[in-house]
RNA sequence: GCCCCCAUCGUCUAGUGGCCUAGGACGCCGCCCUCUCAAGGCGGUAGCACGGGUUCAAAUCCCGUUGGGGGUACCA
């Protein structure tokens, strides 16, 4: 039975309720700290080996910064013979969203952020699932008076913060505005016995220093002025969940998951001297932190942090729905990581690992003509048919019709992915993701292709050349149409046609004398491309012809005589 | 308001007091090649945010200013 403390002793007298009032504020069966410990030993890890862990909030939202500071997560501790776990944190009724959990699957799975053991022994995975954790810890620290019960209102909590501004205080929860911190029993007893929800709040140590130092391992030493709030670590007792705080759960998560590297974003330095205080107060072995710079993007006249609501590209959607691979955006993101890996090839940046010390302290812009080159890069390096399987996948959820037609016309997909990719030392880049591939290579496929409609089809009148010429020229190279294998004798037909119709055997002929011809030679070719291809920009024309097949080119042709 | 983090070409960066007249990559611009585009080859543009110190010597160290980012919640 606890007693007063004699009355020298006063001053460092805590208040606190009886340890028999605290208890049954909890459930009777809820384990001792001691059991958690033998429940959840320090792991058997070789020496250096690093724990880490993301923990991202279902919000149904995952963002760009989210899948960066989880691959790093990732490879340290793979590279490090550890482990990388990914924990929910769940905490936020509020912000919660249907569905939250698919999207995880989708988003972390397309980029191979699985964690390591997704249903180990140091689970459950998901805050929701350990209420009986805080529940023993926050008990813990209230039977020591580490901790007490603070029935204050949201009302008076406004209130609070509104004469701390008026009066140009810091706000929180401290000193002579912690209404609770050292309320008595009877105060206590009686708000208790009123059946008023309460939160548990953190007391904080009064002969802490003013500041605080602690190592950062990407940062080096950093300064705080010490934490002075008491901070809620146990959400309302009015919920039918007793939750923690993202504070009191980061302490007892990562303690009892035996992490040994808290890697998360900057936006996070503010909180470590608290996050000292809790680990110091619960008795656990400190963590190393590692804090990340985070994303940003250019805006006129600066930068700033991605945002959800306002950029597409914040959303790991966004990557998945465009088609970009995912080493390719793995690429990227080490790059930006670490400057040293952004400049050697895709598979050494990809199996170097990440070094913490190495990290950029600045926030780097997401820049999307970056990734796209370093995208059309990677894919340039793979061969025809893992090009088809990849944009089939993608067509599969993103473009059916597309999908549809892939598989029924695989031959020639193929054959049209590998133009000027296969057997070339330098294959095409005209590729930078997934969704690129219906704009670049639809018209090979004759159910996707809209035929020119003749000569007047302004996809042809763009080029400049008289109807009539058109038609003539086009019959021209139909009538001595022969489905040549060499290229350059292939070509030199509409070298010849063109000639028959007077056209300008060079641009530099025609623009000296434009009267004197309907075009040259490369208006003609122009033709020939736009009947096959409906654009003035593709591969090589010969390539094209080649894949197509005699009959189709022919086809093409005559729809453009009209 | 208070506290913290950050600052080299447009972007990612190299740079740890003299090797810096600041190097590379991407982008951009130009030229070459050429039947278009892509690719490729060659060349070019462009930066130490500002102001004070310290020092024989500063992009590099210190202080300040400015700018950007973050925190200051029963959000994470």
């Amino acid at each position: 039975m606890w007693t007063r403390p004699p009355v020298d002793a006063l001053k460092d007298w805590t208040p606190m309720l009886d340890r028999q009032v605290i208890d049954s504020l909890f459930p009777a069966d809820l384990p001792e700290p001691a059991e958690l410990e033998q429940k959840y030993p320090p792991r058997q890890l070789p020496e250096g080996a690093m724990v880490t862990r993301l923990g991202p909030s279902p919000t149904g939202f995952v963002h760009i910064g989210g899948l960066y500071v989880g691959m790093i997560n990732k490879d340290l501790a793979a590279s490090t013979g550890g482990t990388y776990l990914l924990r929910i944190e769940d905490t936020d009724q509020a912000r919660e969203v249907e569905g939250a959990a698919e999207q995880f699957g989708r988003a972390f799975g397309y980029f191979g952020l699985e964690a390591d053991e997704p249903e180990g022994e140091y689970g459950p995975y998901y805050q929701s699932q350990r209420e009986t954790l805080y529940l023993t810890f926050a008990r813990e620290l209230l039977r020591e008076g580490k901790a007490y019960l603070c029935f204050a209102t949201p009302e008076e909590l406004t209130d609070i913060r509104a004469r701390q501004e008026a009066s140009k205080a810091p706000t929180g929860y401290y000193g002579r505005w912690a209404i609770w911190r050292n309320a008595t029993d009877e105060q206590l007893q009686t708000a208790l016995d009123e059946g008023r929800p309460y939160v548990v709040r953190f007391r904080t140590p009064e002969d802490g220093d003013r500041r605080v130092s602690f190592d950062d391992a990407i940062r080096g030493k950093l300064q705080h002025e010490a934490n002075r709030n008491d901070v809620v670590i146990l959400k309302s007792s009015a919920a039918a969940l007793r939750l923690p705080t993202y504070h009191f759960a980061h302490a007892v998560d990562d303690h009892l998951m035996r992490v040994t590297h808290v890697i998360r974003g900057e936006e996070w330095i503010s909180s470590v001297p608290l996050h000292l205080q809790l680990f110091d107060a619960l008795g656990f072995e400190r963590v190393t932190y590692a804090h990340i710079a985070p994303l940003m993007k250019t805006i006129s006249g600066g930068k700033r942090k991605l945002s959800k609501r306002k950029d597409p590209e914040a959303g790991v959607d966004f990557y998945i729905e465009q088609g970009f691979p995912a080493p390719a955006v793995q690429y990227y993101l080490r790059g930006l990581a670490n400057g040293r890996l952004a400049e050697v090839p895709l598979e050494q940046a990809l199996s170097t690992p990440l070094e913490l010390g190495e990290f950029g302290v600045a926030g780097p812009l997401v820049d999307l003509v970056k990734l796209e080159g370093m995208s059309a890069d990677y894919i340039a390096s793979l061969t025809s048919p893992q090009v088809y399987d990849q944009v089939l996948i993608w067509a599969e959820r993103f473009d059916p019709e597309l999908a549809t037609v892939l598989k029924a016309e695989k031959d020639l997909a193929v054959k049209a992915i590998g133009v000027e990719r296969e057997g070339v030392e330098n294959p095409r880049k005209d590729l930078r993701k997934w969704s690129d591939f219906g704009p670049q290579y639809g018209f090979f496929l004759p159910t996707v292709f809209p035929l020119i409609a003749g000569p007047t089809d302004e996809r042809v009148t763009a080029l400049n050349v008289a109807p009539e010429v058109v038609t003539a020229f086009v019959n021209t190279f139909i009538e001595g149409y022969q489905h040549l294998e060499d290229q350059p004798e292939w070509f030199n037909q509409i070298r010849e046609a063109a000639a028959k119709n007077n056209f300008a055997p060079s641009p530099k002929e025609f623009k000296k004398n434009p009267d004197a011809y309907p075009g040259s030679i490369r208006e003609a070719s122009q033709l020939i491309r736009v009947a096959l291809t409906g654009s003035t920009r593709s591969p090589d024309l010969h390539a094209i012809a080649v894949v197509l097949g005699q009959d189709e080119v022919l086809r093409r042709l005559r729809s453009l005589a009209g």
